[in-house]
DNA sequence: GTCTATATCAAGATAGAC
DNA sequence: GTCTATCTTGATATAGAC
């Protein structure tokens, strides 16, 4: 009966994760290592690993934090809303202009799920099968078009004189339930 | 008038740059060193340095040839099909499946334009706008759709039980003109 | 909880001989 | 066109003292 799962963080393991969060944030995820981290913080980078196991350890803290904060997001947005499909799209898409960094962290590698907080990735994405009305096949459709469209524009795939406004409606108004 | 473009690679560039897609293709894209590419090639890295001038010159070499490829897939696949967005769907996701490490190279960071051969991603683009009827918002929709449902396929995003079919069915058909 | 010192490894790239 | 030798950098992580 062992239940690996991450414990609750202690203060100094929260402080370590928005530290974290900070310097992905400003840095992008390449600034993102143990000792530029320690920097942050005033101490050595072996001291980090008293509180973390590892690198993985700190990244899926951060991601977790994280789908955290969508899933508020997401839930907000859908609360109320007479379009809940352009109000979820919406906040998907700001958030990531917003966290570039952060975004790519959650989205562009594979997950440990063990690592995770339980349930947060399902809690996420929950809205979104909500305003399609529990259609989950099309959820993922949506899901996938919101995520190309938002990957292909932070990485700057699209061409310079695309209108991505339009391209968003098209896609939305052809998914709409 | 310096025009500064990618000449024609000469064979050993050539041979170089098939060595790199089959360390790719087998060992992915961490793989992916002047080292671990010179031990396949039977010489030492530095001799690399004599053929391209570095890293990522070989990159933009091997992204330049994969979109060659496929433009030539995807014209095909557009050629004389009953269902031009299904056909085209088909190949953009098979590609990617056959070619998980490649795909990626592609797609999961930005691209040095002036690094690629002129006009490539252009050309591979263009059976999606005409497969569409050329309206190109939907096109870039589709690509989105496209793109997110190989992506997050590809990273293993989906839950283990989602009907991957059904919900790529559901997008081309929500947005099929 | 933090430190210093260190192990280990691997990367991209250059100089200069042959 | 390839070689050896080397520079430079930076990463994760551990041991053991304080």
């Amino acid at each position: 009966m062992t239940d690996e799962q991450p414990d609750v963080p202690s203060p100094r393991v929260r402080q370590i994760v928005a530290a974290a969060r900070e310097l992905v944030e400003e840095e992008g995820l390449d600034a993102l290592s143990m000792r530029h981290l320690a920097d942050r913080l005033g101490i050595r980078a072996p001291s980090i690993y008293k509180h973390l196991p590892d690198k993985r350890a700190l990244e899926h803290a951060l991601i977790s934090a994280t789908f955290e904060e969508q899933a508020a997001l997401f839930e907000a947005a859908l609360a109320g809303s007479a379009d809940p499909l352009g109000a979820l799209a919406t906040a998907y898409r700001d958030f990531a202009r917003r966290h570039p960094h952060l975004y790519r962290l959650m989205t562009q590698r594979s997950l440990d799920r063990d690592r995770l907080n339980p349930g947060i990735e399902e809690r996420a994405a929950q809205p979104m099968v909500q305003a399609l009305d529990g259609d989950r096949d099309l959820a993922r459709a949506v899901w996938a078009f919101a995520h190309g469209m938002t990957i292909l524009e932070l990485d700057n795939r699209f061409p310079a004189d695309a209108d991505l406004d339009a391209a968003w409606q098209r896609g939305l108004d052809a998914l709409r339930p």
